[in-house]
DNA sequence: GGTAATTGCTCTAGTAACTAGAGGTTCAAG
DNA sequence: CTTGAACCTCTAGTTACTAGAGCAATTACC
């Protein structure tokens, strides 16, 4: 039995984001000490530890809750967890390559201006924001919802 | 001149995000029919056409401001311009280069399981459960904040 | 010129996955 | 027994939007 701050620095998951957890379901309510302090065991451990790597690999809560339920049960219901992984490989594949084209792209506008910036120029010709501004140059599809957050998922 | 629909047509911006980016500053208030419609003009499409081409290279609002405001000035400053493109770039590098390890991680776990889930089988031995379960054996650096959201960034 | 459909307006609240802070209580060490 | 760290609950803030309510303006068509 241990205490929330030792759960965190043996999971490296923060306190008040083992409560959220908590909070949301993915994690049991706890018992209590005698002044109302949560007290965690082994077990409770190890499910931390699952959720913070599901989520390191970029599972949403939902899917990681989803996740969870499948472990206590059996038979078929479990090739959704292969499922659910399938879909996040291909997820993060998609986004790999979106993102190397976006790579490609800044390294271009960079490059485009590594001269020293000095008195006489102007915004006009700074081949950086120009760079920016200029979308033309980039043909390739751009992602319709923006990089760094995940895509809107459809409930159902 | 032209109306808020018309402006989310021709650039690809939805009607409450533009309204949002007026709200954020980082359009300016525009003219307004007699009946209090938002009316455009040319310059404020291609303004709008920089933030969403800045927004797909994955820049924080917070930086897109900043490069609006550089679009002003002269001289020494521009090279704000140049370690804003710099660094995104580098964040992009590091995200692909993470994401290609979780990559890899989820092949192995959905690999682990590609047999259909028979009903004799139960959670416990489900592969793909396992996979996410088993920490260990990916000794790679995982990063301390997830895959699908922007670091947070300290202000200053 | 009338009317209906579409588009626009403001405002509030909701999303994901936390994080930060206020204001108070409990625990462990000395 | 005191002190300071760790804990408690609760609320509100973050990013970049999105959705909806309830109403006003514009446009299309006859």
């Amino acid at each position: 039995m241990f205490s929330i701050g030792q759960l965190s620095r043996r999971t490296g998951v923060k306190v008040p984001t083992i409560r959220y957890y908590e909070d949301r379901g993915l994690l049991p309510q706890p018992e209590r000490s005698s002044g109302n302090q949560r007290r965690y065991d082994e077990q409770t451990l190890k499910l931390l530890e699952f959720i913070r790597h599901t989520r390191q690999l970029g599972l949403p809560l939902e899917d990681v809750s989803e996740l969870i339920s499948l472990q206590e049960q059996s038979g078929p219901a479990l090739s959704k967890a292969h499922e659910i992984a399938l879909r996040q490989r291909d997820l993060l594949r998609e986004r790999i390559e979106e993102l190397q084209k976006l790579e490609a792209e800044l390294e271009r506008i960079s490059n485009a201006c590594t001269h020293p910036h000095v008195e006489a120029e102007h915004a006009g010709e700074c081949a950086v924001l120009n760079g920016f501004s200029d979308h033309g140059s980039c043909e390739h599809a751009h992602r319709s919802y923006p990089v760094g957050r995940n895509p809107p998922r459809k409930t159902g």
